[in-house]
DNA sequence: TAGGGATCAGACTTCGTTGTCAGATAAAGC
DNA sequence: GCTTTATCTGACAACGAAGTCTGATCCCTA
């Protein structure tokens, strides 16, 4: 069964090609006679026109597609992303290629190649690559681009993330406050912007702060809920043992609930992890987190990147979304010596 | 800046444009000294081929891109499966545009409608509407079809989904078994599917048990978290209240843990949830829950997809979908009285 | 009634690419 | 040397739809 064509409505309906088109677009000088008989005619053929050869003819036609490249979009933190920016582009009537990159590079260019095969007018990427030179011409060529979370490396290019240094200072100011003098800090791969970052915002707080500089209490290169667990396990079997921990990214903290739940020390030893976790609120004690704003993240970066499609050429924007600490129980614990 | 074209890649190599297709293709015929040329000239204009122009042009064309509607592409569930078929279509180069349509009918026939302009090659669809015989004349275009998590609505096609009524009757089993007489249910509007199936498998298990069947323990069309956890604390203040609850969803599962931890019965009263949830395990109690297995429902689906891509024309399939309950605590606690 | 403007309709070209086919060139056979 | 054959190569049409433009009507006015 071969799909109708504006030709097929055009023989049925008894009229020519053009006058077709003029009707499914909508334009002006159909009379009405003839419009009625065309609109019973693609009605009756359940006629779509084509949009990839509608947009192909089109003078700087849109294909009215965004690629968005994500994290992994069964990520609690990617997909609500995912979710804020359909949001968007659905109101523009625009249709979202998502994919998944995890952490490799290779991936992401294969997946932004295969966007740019398609023609996308815009592209949103969670960057894991450190070189985004390669995009430049595709910016040039018109591409809208807006990178979230973490800015782009080696390109000028609107960006949208959290406020990672001030919501890691939030947090060990918080648990400083509480008379926390050894904070246990767990992070990503320190070659990841946002991980790097959060570090950042733990090391000069801590040294603002007076208080022993401690290295050992620091580990990085953490990529998982099970490398956390193991590096609290090792963090509390030290000689002198943190008293609080802050676990920059939600697998770790949820690594670090399970292993403090474990050693039976969940009531004992504060925790705050950076990023919520769903269900934060209902275990025991309930998890104070730096939550970030996905829903905000997401909408922001959408609007940024409609406004570059609709033409928008001004310098480049560099947002930052504001986070929230928020005290649920475990945060609050104070030390017990 | 224009982007590059076929003409100009052979304007620039001096040839023809016939045989800049041929090397782009990989097709024989070329010499080697002319690809060499034309693979330079590519690479000096970094220029990429127009898919939508290649597939316009290509006979039985395919657009190597897939349609899939979600019920929100941030719920766990959703995303869940969307990677599992993002994986599945990775490997065969395949680009998966995502939407979201809650439980709108209509929203899932925009969605649909607008895959169907950008000429998708299949659409794997978790039904909202109930009626779908507006996708017959895709069908027979060649559209690959495949319904997930439930079945299609007049229409024949291609399903899987979990096993709704042995999960069901597995976790009531579960709580008979530990002397349990009164167990409430909670499900979602029953004009759902899936909810059906589950409300079925537990009125099944509770009228071959002999016990007595009592409707006020049954509270169905519950929409959210927030209205099962209205709906538990109405079940707790009958003059005869359940014993033991049995959630037929993942948000009603939420629900009901928090209204048993501020009614402080979270160790008396039994709960077991179907589909599983984020840190079920690190709650206290840990929650007993009928897993399904959003990956090899995703797996499936995507397989069956691409079968019927490649031309597969047997009839319809309706794969089920094993599930799998986990007792974590929550789900063995036995009655008081 | 002829001329003029406004309105409609469709023929033809074009978008970037691939299918078709015929011409050109080179190697091989007598 | 001249055909025959195999190998390359590019001119041309076509995919489905929109831009351009010319011609055909119609109505109005002088």
């Amino acid at each position: 069964m071969r799909r109708p064509t504006m030709l097929d409505v055009a023989a049925l309906a008894g009229v020519g090609l053009k006058t077709v088109s003029r009707v499914v677009n909508a334009e002006p000088g159909v009379s009405p006679g003839l419009e009625a008989k065309v609109k019973r005619a693609i009605e009756q053929l359940n006629y779509r026109r084509d949009a990839n050869a509608s947009m192909l003819r089109r003078l700087g036609g849109r294909t009215q597609t965004i690629g968005l490249v994500l994290e992994d979009v069964a990520n609690p933190f990617s997909s609500a992303l995912h979710r804020a920016i359909e949001d968007s582009a659905r109101a523009k009537n625009v249709l979202v290629f998502a994919g998944s990159c995890g952490e490799d590079g290779r991936r992401e260019r294969e997946l932004i190649g295969s966007f740019r095969d398609r023609r996308v007018d815009g592209i949103i990427v969670v960057p894991a690559s450190s070189d985004h030179t390669f995009l430049y011409e595709e910016q040039r060529a018109g591409t809208a681009l807006v990178f979230v979370d973490r800015p782009a490396a080696h390109l000028d290019a609107d960006s949208v993330a959290s406020d990672n240094i001030n919501g890691s200072t939030a947090a060990v100011k918080h648990l400083l406050a509480r008379g926390h003098r050894r904070i246990g800090f767990l992070g990503d791969l320190s070659s990841i912007w946002t991980a790097d970052e959060r570090l950042r915002g733990y090391t000069q707080t801590i040294a603002q702060s007076q208080i022993h500089y401690d290295e050992s209490l620091i580990r990085m290169g953490l990529r998982d809920s099970d490398s956390a667990l193991q590096a609290v396990a090792e963090l509390l079997s030290l000689p002198n043992p943190p008293t609080a921990i802050f676990t920059s990214q939600n697998l770790l903290t949820i690594g670090a609930i399970r292993a403090l739940k474990s050693a039976g020390l969940q009531q004992r030893i504060a925790l705050i992890g950076f990023d919520d976790i769903p269900l934060g609120d209902i275990v025991e004690p309930a998890i104070s987190v730096v939550a970030q704003d996905p829903q905000a993240i997401g909408h922001a970066a959408a609007e940024l990147l409609f406004r570059r499609m609709d033409g928008d050429a001004s310098p480049a924007v560099h947002h930052v979304v504001p986070v929230r600490l928020i005290a649920r129980g475990s945060g609050e614990i104070e030390p017990t010596e």
